[in-house]
DNA sequence: CTATGGAGGTAAAACGTTTTATGCAATCCT
DNA sequence: AGGATTGCATAAAACGTTTTACCTCCATAG
């Protein structure tokens, strides 16, 4: 009756089996202490034969690590509301985070908004958090900081420059996606982003405006919130075609490039034949239009484990280490492809 | 230098301030107690000037509610990875489902196997679980029970039908699919399902003898792994056509109709000239496949937002309920259109 | 005038760990 | 021989809450 809660065995419970006081025990299962080697083979045996379990609350409360980190998605927190359709790149991110987590012996816990309340109450408690594409002056940041949690980012933190505490691709997928687009002979190509300042935006949109000024091209770039969606892109296309369509549009998120296609079709301009599509992320709606939209892959299981390794590392104590660039790789398809 | 660590103000700071007791504060805060309403307020007012939080771990050790729910997806489990290529469906439920727990003011963990070890820490002190799809004597619910922790699931407990806490989908578009199967006249239907024994699996096959027996058909079932994959399914393909290839094929999983597509162009089969294929699972495969293949969507959000108001409603020690079912609908797509 | 009881409040014991401060032999040095 | 050191183990204090048990006052009933 006394233990039947949670759990169940206690460091009590052990203690008294193993006939050694309560620290003895604690000391042998931490490794910890000045125990004599047979000591802390007994009590861990008689532990294990009792399947204890150091309960991770109370453990939690004198400040050792809980064993669950969070997880923060910024992009889905701007778009308003979790509507996984379209954004499954970071859902794929996060559940591979999860597994390795998991490896790691880490639990992972997802947090929707750290901004809004109620807070779930654990939140600020956990042992460290992934921040996945923070933005500039990032609210969630600023209070993982304050209550001095550590974190780790998916994607530079653009008001942290000095932080190098995170994973993200390399520019490799979009160079070769712009090659693509100067392969085929196009001209005018229009840039499409987004409207978040994380690094993505930021630095996709300056990859192409550098890539205008080195061949010689006008820039032409409008941005789209991404809470727009497919919706909101499909029904931007005719203002894009007023006063002379580009040849080609390079959008940054597959949810967009979906909508631009499909925008595009409704009004009559046929891709691949007289408009050339490319998108910076190869979201599922990439790869179910019509044409598939050529994409750079993003590789999100290899950042999710990334950024778990790099976050264990933090929290390991490990000396600060440089930022992990992952390879991205562009995938031609049907949108680019004119042959 | 006393409290600059988690949270920071306690709650004696507050009893200090406000010149009551610790235990006054706690009553004030959750309402118990007999204190009187001025105190009461005052306490309040005070606690919310000093954006005092109370600790979740601290609160947690006495056995209140946590705030955090776990989220376990057996299929995934049964998978053995985490590969999220198409397997969407999971991917999308568990999102809808961390968005409804933030607005129930609660946490969603993650939790990959809740059998393997290490377990994370705190794995068994959640407020409760989410079993997605568990299956026949699922050791996870057996876990959970010894624990006495509460759980829903998504899809019945096969071994627990008394238990009325779960939610899952209606049987309409499998129906549909049937019938669709039917109008266009083709008379032998191979069913290809997967090994789980999970009531999905097991409920799909039942309906499929049911349709075959009133209808007069030859029932012809198939078992393939769920883990084999796209892959092994499609390297399943030539023993399918071997004496006497089918008219249709039902292919439960998503991932398993786009191996069969794929296997069957690969044979020289036509789809859908010369076999139907329809899926009970709208996954990004289904989607993507040529021919795009007909499917049954399971409408992943409506299941992650309701499976969270139950578990929220069982947490709070509502009666138990009915379980609920929810709305499927068939999607016909090229796999299955003749015309 | 003394019980009774409710209203309003508090001290102290839990919850299950980890950590800090000690304690006690036995061994070592000079 | 006497003091310092080492090796091993433990008691007790913390961690921040909630809960249990109890206290005091004052009004009301008998």
């Amino acid at each position: 009756m006394s233990t039947h809660q949670r759990g169940g065995v206690t460091i009590r419970d052990v203690a008294r089996r193993a006939g050694v006081s309560v620290t003895a025990v604690s000391h042998a299962i931490n490794g910890k202490g000045t125990l004599s080697a047979e000591t802390r083979e007994h009590i861990k045996v008689v532990a294990a034969s009792m399947n204890y379990r150091a309960d991770a609350l109370a453990r939690g409360l004198r400040r050792a690590p809980l064993g669950v980190v969070g997880f923060v998605i910024r992009p889905l927190d701007a778009l308003g509301e979790y509507r996984p359709e379209g954004v499954d790149v970071f859902l794929r991110v996060a559940s591979a985070a999860a597994a390795a987590a998991l490896d790691a012996g880490l639990g992972l816990m997802l947090v929707p908004d750290l901004t809004r309340t109620p807070l779930p109450p654990l939140a600020l408690s956990l042992d460290g958090y992934i921040v996945m594409n923070p933005v500039r002056e990032d609210p969630v940041v600023a209070l993982l900081r304050s209550h001095d949690i550590e974190y780790v980012t998916l994607g530079r933190d653009p008001s942290h420059p000095e932080n190098p505490a995170w994973v993200s691709n390399d520019d490799r997928g979009n160079r070769a996606a712009l090659a693509d687009l100067e392969r085929s002979g196009v001209r005018e190509v229009l840039y499409l982003g987004g409207t978040a300042h994380d690094a993505w935006n930021l630095d996709s949109e300056e990859l192409y405006r550098a890539w205008c000024t080195t061949t010689g091209r006008v820039p032409r770039v409008v941005h789209l919130p991404e809470g727009a969606g497919t919706q909101g892109a499909e029904e931007l296309v005719p203002s894009l075609l007023e006063g002379g369509a580009p040849e080609a549009i390079f959008c940054l998120t597959g949810r967009h490039a979906a909508g631009v296609v499909a925008g595009l079709s409704a009004a009559g301009v046929r891709c691949p034949e007289q408009i050339l599509v490319v998108t910076g992320s190869d979201a599922e709606q990439a790869r179910t239009s019509r044409p598939a939209i050529s994409a750079v892959d993003l590789q999100p299981e290899a950042l999710g484990t990334a950024i778990v390794g790099m976050l264990k590392s933090v929290l390991d104590g490990a000396p600060p280490q440089d930022p992990v660039l992952l390879a991205s790789r562009y995938r031609r398809r049907g949108s680019s492809r004119r042959n």
